[in-house]
DNA sequence: TATCGACCTCA
DNA sequence: GAGGTCGAT
């Protein structure tokens, strides 16, 4: 039992291969979503409580009120339910198309399928990722936690029960972990992060520097922008122009702002690239061929170029399978199948090759890659000129320095 | 255009 | 050091 006015158990026909609610809910799409059961998962949307659980051949969802509904209300729940989670769009038709172009996709889908989009509402969308910079699932999850008990409107409570998977072999005693009540609150509003106080607030709540991020953002949207405009680029703007609008806002960057046109705006194309999917990218589809040392703006868009061109118009959702796939938290479902390579460094020299006198040459390429690969290990020779400067930051001289750095490559199988 | 240090906290 | 961004150079 909880406080509040529950709804009945409910239904929706979706099949596994459409929807995984374990995988979607825990991938780093949206924070929010707790586990309030072994199989039951909750999460507060404006007006209620949402829990949802899944079988393998329905969605069963109910809603929680924090008061009760007049008679004369229909529930709108599965109008909710159906557009969160995207449920128009056919997955396992893509999943089709994308396995037929990706031998690497089909290899991977295998084992994770039903990894769908969800459509959230982009404020929450914006105001989650701009939380994601340097900082991990788990850790996100509770500062948005935080976020919305602080400004966030009350829903009521859900009772918790025993999530903890540990023994299953005696059900009837120890183990148990007592239920609990927990509560439950609404994504703050726009207005509500824009009061003074909340830069200050949130640093306490251990928000960092991202506590100036999601107060000025939200100044800039109620302040400086039309009302509902983020939800305006859904329809009024394609990819780019959205891209564009987003990442004026601060804390946004290119990253942050295709999270949110792929997870709360439609853009099925855009492909959010962080250091997983760079390494996706440079890893199992050779992007750059060992080129590129760092993500810079046109190394960014070129990986999504490239998962574009080889997934299509819906890259994103496709991305998202495999960025899951990739995720520590998964990473026993592909035991059976993966080989894992390890490469460390085992040396590193650097020397001091020439110096050149105010030498102006722009033939010289500012950083030169060279790679070897000898019996796994592969010798890289980093030719680099560094300039040196005066006191007046005139160049005095240019320093040739080379960096040998000699990495061994460990391929193994693990059981399988 | 690309690179670099700083930024908050927690592991 | 992390599932990034900002501001300066």
């Amino acid at each position: 039992m909880s406080k509040g006015h529950a709804t009945a158990w409910a239904q929706l026909p979706v099949s596994l291969n459409q929807l995984c609610l374990a995988t979607v809910l825990r991938c780093g799409q949206s924070f929010r979503w707790k586990a309030s059961g072994p199989d039951e998962w909750s999460c507060g949307f404006s007006d209620r409580i949402i829990s949802l659980r899944q079988s393998p051949t329905h969605l069963h969802y109910r809603a929680t009120f924090p008061s009760p509904p007049p008679k004369s209300a229909k529930d709108d729940t599965a109008e909710i339910v159906k557009d969160y989670f995207n449920l128009s769009i056919d997955l396992a038709a893509l999943y089709e198309k994308w396995s037929l172009a990706d031998p690497n996709f089909k290899k991977k889908a295998g084992e994770f399928k039903g990894v769908r989009m969800l459509r959230q509402d982009p404020w929450e969308c914006l105001i989650g990722f701009i939380c994601s910079s340097n900082n991990n699932i788990s850790r996100i999850g509770q500062m948005v936690d935080k976020l919305c008990a602080t400004y966030g409107t009350p829903l009521g409570t859900i009772t918790h029960t025993s999530t903890n998977p540990l023994s299953p072999s005696s059900p009837s005693s120890e183990n148990k972990t007592p239920p609990t009540e927990v509560a439950y609150y609404s994504f703050p509003t726009i207005e509500a992060l824009t009061t003074p106080d909340v830069e200050e607030t949130l640093k306490k709540l251990g928000f960092g520097y991202r506590a100036k991020y999601i107060y000025k953002t939200a100044c800039m949207v109620h302040k400086d922008r039309p009302k509902g405009f983020l939800n305006t680029l859904r329809d009024e703007k394609d990819y780019k122009e959205a891209h564009a609008e987003l990442i004026q806002f601060m804390g946004v960057g290119p990253k942050v702002a295709d999270c949110v046109c792929l997870m709360s705006l439609d853009k099925m194309g855009a492909v959010p690239v962080d250091t997983h999917v760079w390494q996706i990218a440079t890893r199992d589809y050779k992007f750059g061929k060992g080129k590129h040392r760092s993500l810079t703006p046109v190394v960014y868009e070129a990986v999504g170029d490239l998962f574009r061109e080889l997934w299509g118009d819906a890259a994103g959702w496709a991305h998202s399978v495999l960025f899951t796939a990739d995720l520590r938290t998964f990473s026993d479902r592909l035991e059976n199948t993966k080989t894992t390579t390890t490469t460390t460094v085992k040396s590193k020299t650097k020397v001091k090759v020439e110096v050149k006198e105010e030498e102006e040459d722009e033939k010289i390429k500012l950083e030169d890659v060279k790679v070897e690969e000898v019996e796994g290990e592969e010798v890289k020779t980093i030719e680099k000129r560094v300039r040196k400067r005066g006191a007046n930051g005139e160049v005095k001289a240019e320093v040739v320095v080379k960096t040998e750095e000699v990495t061994e490559r460990r391929t193994r199988r693990r059981r399988g």
